[in-house]
DNA sequence: CGCCAGGGTCTCG
DNA sequence: CGAGACCATGGC
């Protein structure tokens, strides 16, 4: 990053861990955070700039962030349980291996569900570049950064400029979203008390999200850490898996489920992980 | 230039 | 219900 962030280099305290930040920060799950040349990241949690940084593999961030740090990268979630969860075989192991450390972490709901609206037949190198661009376009300023808009902000935008920010077709999909949250028709933290399948089906009645983007919203902002999205590189891990069977959406969406476990989710992170390191 | 990317939606059989 | 067309954009 170049636009001059230097955090302050305070003392930083310890939040605690284990977790990769690297691994967690660049693994397509959260678009915005910047990693610094000693190593640290300085990004935004929801409208709150923070600097964390891992020493032997605990995380540290300024004093006064512990608390929502913690939250965010979520440092409750069991990895022990989570690994030893994990199914028996080479790609799952391989994957555990490779990707030790990395965390769901726990996004704003609305922030999370704008980002993978724009995502769809988009490299991540896009996705973090649209959100950029939206940011800066419509965001609040903190610091020498933006935050992600508000519903209202995006709802009161109009569609040309939001295309301005490379969204092509998908500007139409967030500014209909955008007004469906805005106007108060769905409520993001009353969703929360759904049981998943409703939940599901809440998301995927909003203008962009199919069962993919739910998926990711599901896993990424609601806690759901047995949801699966399926994108084109799980598509293909699961296809190996089964030597090359394929099936319906919904026939590989449960097979996925029951070959994956109940933290299927953490596991298709780590797959998905794996995947794309190893075809570069 | 062709191909691909953390897909959704609509149409047609 | 399932397969196909179409939808923009940018990196390689």
């Amino acid at each position: 990053m170049d636009s001059g962030i230097r955090a302050r280099k305070s003392a930083l305290s310890v939040v605690g861990g284990p977790i990769s930040l690297d691994l967690t920060l660049r693994s397509g799950q959260v678009f915005h955070w910047d990693r610094l040349e000693d190593g640290s990241w300085v990004g935004l949690i929801g409208d709150r700039f923070v600097r964390v940084s891992e020493r032997n593999g605990a995380l540290e961030t300024d004093r006064g962030s512990e608390g929502i740090v913690r939250n965010y990268f979520s440092l409750d979630h069991p990895l022990d349980e989570i690994y030893a969860a994990f199914p028996d075989d080479p790609l799952s192991r391989e994957a555990l291996e490779m990707c030790r450390g990395m965390r769901i972490i726990r996004q704003p709901r609305w922030e999370c569900l704008a980002t993978f609206i724009t995502s769809s037949m988009k490299q991540v190198a896009h996705i973090r570049a649209m959100s950029l661009a939206i940011r800066k376009s419509f965001g609040p300023q903190i610091g020498e950064v933006f935050a992600y808009p508000s519903p209202g902000v995006l709802a009161r935008a109009d569609e040309p400029s939001l295309r301005a920010c490379g969204l092509g077709y998908r500007a139409a999909n967030l500014l209909a979203t955008a007004r469906r949250v805005a106007d108060g028709k769905v409520d993001l933290e009353a969703l929360s008390r759904l049981e998943t399948e409703d939940l599901r089906n809440a998301l995927t009645a909003l203008p962009g999200v199919g069962v993919k983007v739910a998926n990711c919203v599901l896993l990424f902002a609601y806690e759901r850490l047995d949801a699966v999205p399926i994108d084109v590189w799980i598509h293909r891990v699961l296809l190996s898996m089964r030597r090359g069977r394929d099936g319906t959406a919904a026939q590989l969406a449960r097979y996925a489920r029951r070959r994956l476990g109940p933290y299927a989710g953490y596991v298709q992170q780590y797959l998905f992980h794996r995947a794309r390191v190893s075809s570069k």
